[in-house]
DNA sequence: ACTCTGACTCAAGACGAA
DNA sequence: TTGAGTCAGAGT
DNA sequence: TTCGTCC
């Protein structure tokens, strides 16, 4: 999902667009999570045991993401934030095709799953098991009544979870939009966290700084419109249609900047490379990402109450057998962050700085020649801050 | 010579006791 | 599955 | 930091 390539080619030619931050200074800010993308994170990554199963409660009902989310919601909280959770709705036209591919393989990972669980095969079970992941709409309903125990608003977005936070946001009911998919620029979000639940107690070795994008920055800096920038994501590959073999962020750039159009680029292209009729709508895939469905801004009223206590003590421990201990510690921290009251944010003392235009000579050149010494890939993870010279390298599997 | 792409590989949440 | 990091080789 | 546990 997303835009292929993205990320890397802003770090590298539009850096001024990418500011590193922490979670700690989004305190006091109301911000939009794509809630479908971390149910399906949960399910997947909140595991257990050789068989690699989902947590579960005593009717055998899967409880990963409950666990999930109830832990991140009040990480979010005690930290200041007011989530606002936006699950996906009916997805689009144009994605059909493609879901359908993919529950296709699915259904063959299932196979090999009962395969792999008959053979007792360890290994094959957990690379099984991580393709047979599927969000049913039971989930979504217990997530769902999670938050509202919670006294945090969820949206239900009639489409795309990333356009109807970008509508959020744009209208100013959200500070940003919290995602790893790059299209909720595309779709038009003016700010979008990265990396935002990428924490320490993460496991991967090295945790990466949170990266606050502005869209504003990234328009200016690439010297593009947003219409152009909605067709340079579509050159790039997107969820919507196809990829094109040779065609990457940087190439894709000069083809828009020298043809003018997504049209009069894709002309110079050898059609045979171009992928099938059917996978290359542009312009369909350019209406979703400029006006898809979403929600009215005006109509979504954001409140964060008080936790039901007692609904949330009878839904977690009744019905989904958590630890009482737990539930109670969880309540705590929670009557804890209210007691604490609505943090203000330091910046909102002072006045907000006049946006600076970025001088000409910033603006990114794509034919131009790169410095020697610095090669993009190289200045493109420097981006992640200081070096962690003391830092045990990644250990190497040897082999058997 | 220098980029850029694509193929490969690995891990995937959050917490807290030790 | 996806994303991120890494690298060899294609393409200019 | 690492590693087992959460249900």
């Amino acid at each position: 999902m997303g835009i292929k390539g993205l990320m890397p080619f802003l770090s590298d030619s539009a850096p001024s667009c990418v500011k590193e931050t922490k979670m700690e200074a989004m305190t006091g800010r109301v911000i939009a999570i794509d809630a479908s993308m971390c149910l399906y994170q949960f399910l997947v990554a909140v595991r257990q045991g050789a068989s690699q199963s989902n947590l579960a409660n005593e009717a055998g009902e899967v409880t990963s993401h409950i666990q999930g989310f109830l832990s991140r919601t009040v990480r979010l909280l005690e930290c200041g934030i007011r989530p606002v959770y936006v699950f996906d709705g009916k997805p689009p036209e144009l994605k059909r095709e493609t879901l359908r591919e993919r529950e296709e393989r699915k259904q063959e990972a299932d196979g090999e799953l009962a395969a792999a669980m008959e053979s007792g095969d360890a290994d094959a079970i957990k690379k099984a098991s991580h393709r047979t992941v599927r969000a049913t709409p039971q989930m979504n309903a217990d997530v769902q009544e999670l938050l509202r125990l919670l006294g945090v608003p969820v949206v239900l977005a009639p489409c795309e979870a990333e356009a109807s936070c970008a509508a959020l946001c744009k209208a100013g009911k959200v500070y940003a939009t919290a995602t790893e998919d790059m299209d909720a620029l595309t779709f038009g979000t003016p700010k979008m966290l990265k990396n935002l639940f990428d924490t320490e107690s993460s496991r991967t070795a090295q945790k990466r700084p949170v990266f606050e994008l502005t869209l504003s920055r990234v328009l200016e800096q690439l010297d593009v419109s947003m219409a152009t920038f909605i067709d340079f994501c579509i050159l790039c590959g997107c969820d919507y249609c196809g990829t094109i073999r040779g065609i990457g962020p940087a190439t894709a750039f000069k083809l828009l900047k020298l043809h003018g159009s997504l049209e009069a680029a894709v002309a110079t292209i050898d059609a045979n490379k171009l992928p099938p009729e059917e996978q290359w709508q542009i312009s369909e895939a350019r209406a979703l990402f400029s006006s898809p469905p979403q929600v009215d801004p005006s109509q979504v009223d954001l409140k964060w109450t008080s936790p039901d206590v007692a609904g949330l003590k009878s839904f977690l421990i009744d019905r989904h057998s958590f630890n009482e201990g737990r539930v109670t510690k969880v309540v705590e921290r929670l009557s804890a962050c209210r007691a604490a009251g609505s943090q203000s944010r330091l910046e909102s003392f002072f006045t907000a700085k006049a946006p600076k235009t970025l001088p000409a000579s910033e603006k990114f050149n794509p034919f131009a020649k790169r410095a020697a010494g610095s090669p993009a890939t190289k200045r493109a993870r420097e981006i992640g801050g200081g070096s962690n010279t003391g830092k045990a390298k990644v250990q190497r599997k040897q082999l058997s």
